[in-house]
DNA sequence: CATGAATGAGGCTTCATTCAT
DNA sequence: AATGAATGAAGCCTCATTCAT
């Protein structure tokens, strides 16, 4: 798990401002690789081809390297909200399945920041990241009972799409793409989404 | 994390195969909760009230009795396959909500797994268990085009309502039963496993 | 400064206790040369000829290991306090003047402690040692006005002769014994600690 | 122990002198109250304002630096022997006491020397300081059998006392002012350093 | 065989110092 | 000559694992 991931220059620019983003670039992907325990500040300076000791002058911790990196994503994560409410469903899932996300390894910042929830303190900043945007978003489309409950079922779908392509692998989800997903997506917001949450889809 | 799991008394028996056992049954609590790079075997043998070394001399090494454990557990897991094939959903919601599981922490196996998936060996296997139980099981009940696509997408539903109680913790699903989820869990089985897959949900 | 101190055992034997309190007499010796901050542990344990991460292990941390064996040393320099009251001076200088002290490496408590004094904390300790066994002892044996400032005028005689002979290595003084001592000091105690503190020495 | 100890200002004087100077000037603070090794280069730098890297471009090294900047120390500690000999006790007394001495954080240069003198070399300057100063000059006073002795038990005293007021910061004496010390002060000059100390006190 | 003392590699972090610009 | 980016050695500490008893 010290494999090299990306480009690990030789060396460097000495240009403070570039070896700091190229750091925090590094770092992104090896946590949403690795998760937060499973990465060593080492294995981020080597891809970047620097001194390790650069990473705390930088950062001043692994900690905080690591709120740096994940508030990037949550701002990412973040700006699907942006956009006519009633498509937020078939943003996010092109989020989750989307492949061109370089800067964090090809992973959903949630579910990279799912590889380091074993870290207490990081497992509620997820909580409370999934709770405003994921869930917020998908609240304000559903009305009627149990519209809570829909939403977070809702979310959990695609939280588990996620995990399943890139944690899980499974087969045919982790190569699949937006137009074969879609219309069933589309079927199971319907029900969770829509109407009043007591129509059968058949009735 | 290095709280107290459970009883954590002094073991006095000198049955290599009781604690044996309870080293067993202890490592699946530990890695359950706090996964494998977060468990550490001295905390395991302090559960049971035995030295750490005794992890080595019966296991051989801490991924060995990882090995052991999960294996355990993936049984656990492939035991809800038994039964009457259409009732195979339901009973998989059962699990992933059920709490009563002391043998993995009221975690379900594969969630428990997740937390451990920083490993890429361990992903492998994780990868092998879903498919094996989960997706294959219920491919069988899946016909139609994309009958693997829609298996794996609500494989991966399951996968998600686990995620998001256990780990995201989303307030609502986590404190949800089975009677309040078990309607819009069969509407969206009928879609995704039930029919052709080709039928639209109001036609 | 990594130089060998007393007699580095290649081996040791395999003893909790005798293995613990070789660690804690090492550290004592290392603490007073050296200070806190100039002593490290790989030095300790180098001295015992154990590992050093087993200073961790028996006490947690350096800085516990620190404070267990400045108890060691308050202790011991409390004792002093026992008997009879009129004779604590000249014990105290006896105690300062004292070459045998091995598990400090000869060297007076408050000396040794000084040496660390560059920490906040510990010099917090450090004071409240030495105000409350030398100055407290010495106040009972002082009247009259300026009591207090007179038993600390005494006091940081004593300590600056501890400083005179372990710090500075003054030529004369740091060789010198009680006999050559003691005369000089008995006048300076009865000026500070005897009488009112207003009579003069040849009134 | 990275805060900020005086003005720590950007530095915009191109002038290697001033600069000189002033990272001569923040060291001598630096070092007075945290001692060598706890002081770093990087806030002495930051002190003045300029990089760290100065430091050595100027001074070749930490130790150089301290070295300098002791020696600036010592020459004004020498400084007090000039001046009519038999008021030379009054006037180291008086140096002890003085607060008002901002080149070394109002400490004087031998106790703060003490905070360093876990370092073998700096504790033979320390010693070599206070001999060819204190000591030195005291001597010449004395006369008798011991003037070698008395000599240096009162050096001693005055060490002693610096140490109690700012390390051990003994709670009357860390605030007494010379009106109040000068008593004792005097009689225990006479008895160390005055007759040929073989008379008795009260003879 | 059981016990627990001891080990050593590796992780985070600091800091004096060097080196490219 | 000045600047500040980068370095590397060393420190504290953890943890899987081995080894003497």
């Amino acid at each position: 798990m010290t494999a090299s991931f990306g480009s690990r220059q030789p060396h460097h620019r000495r240009d403070r401002e570039t070896t700091r983003a190229a750091l925090l670039a590094a770092a992104r992907v090896r946590f949403a690789r690795e998760g937060y325990g499973g990465t060593n500040v080492r294995s981020i300076a080597q891809d970047v081809g620097v001194d390790a000791s650069l990473v705390f002058r930088y950062f001043g911790s692994k900690r905080k390297l690591f709120d740096e990196a994940s508030a990037e994503d949550a701002q990412a994560a973040g700006a699907v909200l942006a956009g006519p409410a009633e498509q937020l469903p078939t943003r996010l899932l092109e989020m989750i399945l989307h492949e061109e996300r370089p800067e964090s390894a090809g992973e959903h910042p949630f579910i990279a920041m799912l590889r380091s929830a074993d870290d207490e303190t990081i497992r509620d900043r997820l909580h409370d990241q999934v709770c405003d945007t994921y869930i917020a978003g998908l609240r304000t489309l559903a009305s009627g009972p149990d519209a809570d409950l829909r939403a977070e079922l809702f979310s959990a779908w695609l939280l588990g799409i996620g995990v399943a392509r890139s944690v899980v692998r499974s087969d045919v989800l982790a190569e699949a793409t937006l137009s074969q997903v879609a219309p069933y997506f589309e079927r199971v917001a319907d029900i969770l989404l829509g109407g009043d949450g007591t129509e059968t889809p058949n009735g």
